[in-house]
DNA sequence: CGAGCGATTGATCGCCATCAAAGTGGGTGG
DNA sequence: CCACCCACTTTGATGGCGATCAATCGCTCG
């Protein structure tokens, strides 16, 4: 997810309701000037999920949209099998609730302790419609997730293992949420079962990619959640297959 | 793709350049009531292209966007080494050019012959600038291309070949474009390899696996491009596992 | 130190890909 | 009008990648 054309933000009162907020200058609200920001934030409210913890389940009624302020989320699918399809991470600036239906299609849940900005559907549809500025930047970013949709179902639907799990890594790598603050680090918040369900793969596919990766000395693994990219070039030729 | 709500157009003169358009009912102009259509219209321009031909490619600048009036388009990527993806089919009424970025991140070609109604970007960015409305559905056609996108995901991701052509089948009969004229059939105006590019199988998986649904009564072929839905209970049965 | 869960590694299986060949149908030219 | 051609589709035989089944490892927490 690349960084979104944003106006500058005014600095904040430190009474303002949106200070201190870590994701202000890339998530939705960005857009708004530090009147607007406080009349937004007030319909709001702030909300904790523990990790595991679930936002919303597939079927629930759409009735807020969230902003991530920390953490991670998970969106999935179940099948009625109990097969499980995650259809994306969302990180700290990330704006979740983008639909045109009653009831959401997928579940939204915590990958760890987590953070959220919590408004009603309906206030924020009249918010809205009184500030088209956060109209474009709301296409904008369903723009950007139509494209990383996409990028995902070309991996699922061409890419073999190898390809899908340096795919994943470059991916992360790219994203600001991930990087570790040394050089090449990236820090995997997910499990190897989440990481499966993303890749349309099983848990034992992405263990033992993880090790290939590693044993050809194109990856590090840290720990079993943080990954240091030892020759990406290699990683990006690999990926693209 | 479901209908979007779409205020009443109203009835257009003879002489108006839309009169006629077969389209304007269900597509992003159909907001716009008789003058604005219009003035959006003298931005535009129509042209054709007869089946395999292509829109633009994968990394050609996102100079235009389109409209589908007639026909079916495919929008597809290949890895290096030509293995493709599809990762949508478009039908009359459907909006093309959904992009923030400079170069389009996937190929359009047309799977038979079609004809589009295409806007400089520029202009019609300008244009959305000045009709709010345009903007919100814009929105709203993102936000299912979005979510057609994420079924997609959990289709590739997760289900067998079986569930992937059930799926398939369901989904285009659900659409107004592929239904027939009588009851259950469904015309199939794309290759059965487009099929396969599609679903993330091969022909070969995709012909075996309409022979068996053919076997089981759930279908009949009643030419290679189109179906018969016997059994729509079975057929969704099968398509949700 | 032991319990328990997630991750890793190993052995085997099955679905779908691959390789191969025959069938089908639409279009062209004789 | 008919015969041929070529591309697409269907059907058949075999193989490989990733799933499944199973066992061990290793970390965290009580």
């Amino acid at each position: 997810m690349e960084m979104l054309p944003i106006s500058p933000a005014a600095a904040l009162d430190e009474a303002h309701p949106c200070f201190g907020c870590a994701i202000r200058l890339v998530a939705v609200c960005g857009v708004l000037n530090s009147d607007e920001l406080a009349e937004f934030k007030r319909g709001g409210s702030d909300i904790e999920r523990l990790a595991g913890e679930t936002i919303f389940f597939e079927g629930d009624r759409a009735t807020h949209v969230y902003n991530l302020t920390s953490g991670a989320l998970r969106i999935s699918k179940l099948l009625s099998d109990g097969r499980r399809q995650i259809a994306g991470f969302l990180f700290p600036g990330d704006f979740l609730g983008i639909t045109m239906e009653d009831e959401h299609a997928f579940t939204a849940e915590a990958v760890v302790d987590s953070t959220l900005c919590q408004f009603p559907r309906a206030r924020f549809d009249a918010f809205v419609d009184t500030h088209p500025q956060l109209e474009r930047h709301l296409y904008a970013i369903a723009a950007h997730e139509l494209a990383a949709a996409r990028q995902q179902v070309v991996l699922l639907g061409r890419k073999t293992a190898t390809e899908k799990v340096a795919s994943f890594l470059l991916m992360l790598a790219k994203g600001p949420a991930c990087r570790m603050p040394g050089g090449d680090e990236i820090f995997l918040p997910m499990s190897r079962s989440d990481i499966a369900d993303y890749l349309g793969l099983r848990i034992e596919t992405v263990s033992r990619e993880l090790s290939a990766l590693k044993a050809d000395r194109l990856i590090q693994l840290t720990s079993t959640h943080s990954v240091r990219l030892v020759d990406r070039d290699r990683l990006h030729a690999l990926a693209e297959g």
